[in-house]
DNA sequence: ACGGTCACCTAAACCGGTTTGCTAAACCGC
DNA sequence: GCGGTTTAGCAAACCGGTTTAGGTGACCGT
C-alpha cells in the first residue's frame, strides 16, 4: 500500500499530464508561454500529483538563490544572543523580505569562515565587522560572489555601510565633560580573532579604535587625557561590561563616568554600579553605544549614542542587491549614516562627593 | 587582459589535469579511490584555477543541503529582536555547527509560510511555536521533509520539545501567593496570527493557554480566582509588555503582583510601573516567565520562571537530525524539559499599602 | 494552392557536480 | 604464461529543474 513517498518531479507531472518537460516549467513560470487551458490543466495535474519543484535544481538552473548571507567572523551562538546584531538583522530581514529574498548565517564552520562561506549558497553577502586582519576578506573577493562590508573600514573601495563613529564617540565625550566629568573609564569591545594581540587598538579600523579615537578627540579638546590603563576591552555582552568595570575599578580605577562602547556593556556596567554600590547617575554617569531598543528600558534609561541599527541592515541589502544585478563592478562609495547622542537618565552632574573619592586615589 | 571571470567548474579542473571529472570529484571527496600523485596533481590544479565546488550542484547531486531551517509564523523582524528566541536560536546554532550544518531561517515569504517552505533549501525543520490553527503544519507534513516542533502541542505524534508551562507558572503564582498576594494581573502573549479571535486563550495549545492554566490552577488551589479581565495579552516584547500593563490599570486593574508570560514583557511591565510610580518590588511585585540572560540585568533582577532556552534549541536540532538520518518514522515521544522558579529581586511581601488601595477600587 | 504568420508546444542542451559500473593495466602465485 | 585479483581511472548516467532553438499545424490573404 505505502508509496515510495518519492516527491513527484517535473518528470511525473509532464508524463501525467502527456506534456513536456518543458510545458511545465513554463506553466508556473511563464504561463503566457501557454494556451491557458493548458496551464490549467498542468496546475491541476500538479497539484494532483503534490508537485513542489525543488529549489535546488532550481537555484543550478537559474544559477542564483534568491538567497542572501550575513557573515559574521563570531560564532552564531554569541551573535544571536547579541541584540546589535538581532535589532540589525531585523534591518537585513525586513529588506530581504520585501525583496523576496531568504536569509542565510555564514559563520565560521569548524573554525574556519572560508569553509563556510565555501559552502554558502548565496546570491550576496553581507559581511559585518571584518577587521583588516581577516584574511577571509580576500577569500569572499576571489569568490566573486557581491559582498558588502558592515562597520569595516578595512577596504576603501568597496561598498559598506558604516556609521561616524569617531563623531558619535565625541559626542558621547562631549557630554561628560560639559556635566563636568574628568576621570573616565573606557569600555571598548574586544577584537574577535584579535588572538594574541593584547592591545585592542592595534588594527585601527577596528570599532574600538574608532570610537577610542572619538573619545579622546573631544577629551583632549578639552585639556582632558584618557590614559590608556583607563580603557579594559570585553566582549560585547552585559556580561562583559560587567566584568570589564569590575576589573577596571580593581585595577584602582575611579572613574566618575563611564564610556561603554556598546549597550550591552554599559548595561553590565550598570549592574557593577549596583554591586559597588553606586548609584546611577549620582555618583557614576554611564553613556552607552548604538541606542538598542533595551536603552528605553534600563533603569535608569540609558544615555547613548544613537547609530540606525535597523537602517543599516535595510541599506546593507540594498547595496548588496545592487551589485549583484548589475555587475559593472563600479567601486561604490561607502555609505556613512550620522549617528547622535541621545540623553536619558544615566547621566548627570559630576558630584562632588565622588571628586574627594577621585582625588583620594593613588 | 581581463579574463571572462567565469568560475573555473569541476570540467576546467579535469581538462587541466588531464583527467576525467570523476577523478577530480575523488581526489576531494574519497581520494583514497585515487593514486596519491594523481590526487596531489589534481588538488594543484585545483588551486591554481582557484577551483571552488558550486555548492548548489553539490547539494542536487547528493540530495541534501547540510542546512536546517529554523521556521516561525512571525516575520523574521520581530524575530531577531525577541531575545528569547536569540537564545533558543543560540542553542541551535551551537548543535548544527557542531553536526556541520548551517542555518537558514524560514519565514513567511509574501506573507506565505506555506511559499517559504517550498523555496527553503533544508534537510530538516525546526518549527517554532506554531500553533494548531496553522495550517502549514499540514504543508511541511506533505512535504516530506523531517521537522520537529518546538513549542507546540498540536501534533502530539510528532517529535517536539516543550518545556512544562503549566508547573513553571503555577509555580510562579504559588511563590506570589506565598508572599501574600491576592490579586493579579497576567500579561499573556498574543497569538501571532490568530486574527480575529479576540481570545487570546481560543487555542488551548497556545502558550498563553497553556500557562494560564497554570497560574490559575495554583491560585485556584488557594481560593483565589483569576478573572479573564485580569487577563491582557501583547506581542512578546518589551513595548509590548509596557502597553499591556499600562492598558491594564487604564481598566481599573490594581493588582499587587504582576505574572508576565515572558521576561521581555516582565521588563516592559517593570517601566510601567515606573511610570505609575509604583517600586518594585515595595509596591508591585512581578514575576515573569523565561530566565532570559537579561532578567539577571534589570533592576531590580527579575523574578522568573526558568526555561532551558539554549538546550532547547540544541534538543531541536539533534531530535531533527535524528529523524533526518534514520527515517523510519517511528514517532518519538514529546521531549519536555522542566521548569522552575528562579526567585530574584522583583517580588517581595505584599504591602499592607497597597492592600488599602485594592480595597479602594470599585 | 501556396508562402507567411502566429500560437502552441517539444526536444535537447544545459547548470555543475556525484556516483555507478566497467575496463585496462599491473600485480600475483604457481 | 595464465587465470584471478587489485588498483587507477574513465565514460556516462543522474540529480531536477530551465531555456533555447526549432517544429507543427491552423489560419490568412491572394
Amino acid at each position: 500500500m505505502e508509496q515510495a513517498t518519492r516527491r513527484a518531479t517535473i518528470a511525473d507531472v509532464a508524463k501525467a499530464a502527456g506534456v513536456s518537460k518543458a510545458a511545465v516549467s513554463f506553466a508556473f513560470n511563464t504561463p503566457d508561454r501557454l494556451n491557458s487551458d493548458t496551464v490549467a490543466r498542468i496546475r491541476k495535474v500538479a497539484t494532483g500529483l503534490d508537485y513542489r519543484p525543488d529549489p535546488v535544481a532550481r537555484m543550478l538552473a537559474q544559477r542564483r538563490t534568491q538567497t542572501i548571507g550575513i557573515l559574521t567572523p563570531q560564532a552564531l551562538d554569541v551573535i544571536f544572543t547579541n541584540p546589535y546584531f538581532g535589532e540589525f538583522s531585523s534591518g537585513v530581514a525586513t529588506a530581504a523580505e520585501a525583496a523576496g529574498m531568504a536569509l542565510q548565517f555564514i559563520s565560521p564552520l569548524h573554525g574556519s569562515l572560508a569553509r563556510a562561506v565555501d559552502r554558502a549558497t548565496v546570491d550576496g553577502i553581507i559581511a559585518v565587522g571584518l577587521g583588516r586582519d581577516h584574511p577571509e576578506i580576500a577569500h569572499i573577493r576571489r569568490s566573486s560572489i557581491p559582498f558588502v562590508l558592515v562597520d569595516s573600514t578595512a577596504l576603501p573601495n568597496e561598498p559598506a555601510v558604516l556609521v561616524d563613529d569617531e563623531g558619535g564617540a565625541a559626542a558621547a565625550a562631549t557630554h561628560l565633560l560639559e556635566l563636568g566629568h574628568r576621570r573616565f573609564v573606557v569600555i571598548g569591545i574586544e577584537a574577535p580573532s584579535a588572538g594574541l594581540s593584547a592591545d585592542p587598538t592595534a588594527d585601527p579600523d577596528w570599532v574600538t579604535s574608532r570610537r577610542l579615537r572619538g573619545y579622546r578627540a573631544a577629551a583632549s579638546a578639552a585639556g582632558i587625557d584618557i590614559p590608556d590603563d583607563a580603557v579594559v576591552v570585553g566582549p560585547a555582552s552585559m556580561d562583559g561590561g560587567t566584568t570589564a568595570l569590575h576589573r577596571a575599578w580593581a585595577a584602582g580605577q575611579r572613574p566618575t563616568a563611564v564610556l561603554a562602547m556598546s549597550d550591552a556593556m554599559a548595561i553590565g556596567a550598570l549592574r557593577t554600579a549596583r554591586e559597588l554600590g553606586l548609584r546611577v547617575p549620582e555618583d557614576l554617569s554611564i553613556v552607552g553605544f548604538d541606542d538598542l531598543d533595551i536603552a528605553n528600558y534600563t533603569d535608569p534609561p540609558l544615555t547613548t549614542v544613537h547609530q540606525p541599527n535597523r537602517q543599516k541592515g535595510e541599506e546593507s541589502v540594498r547595496l548588496v542587491l545592487d551589485r549583484a544585478h548589475r555587475r559593472d563592478m563600479e567601486p561604490e562609495a561607502p555609505h556613512y549614516f550620522a549617528t547622535h547622542l541621545v540623553v536619558r537618565g544615566s547621566t548627570a552632574f559630576v558630584p562632588p562627593s565622588r571628586q574627594e573619592v577621585i582625588d583620594d586615589r593613588t
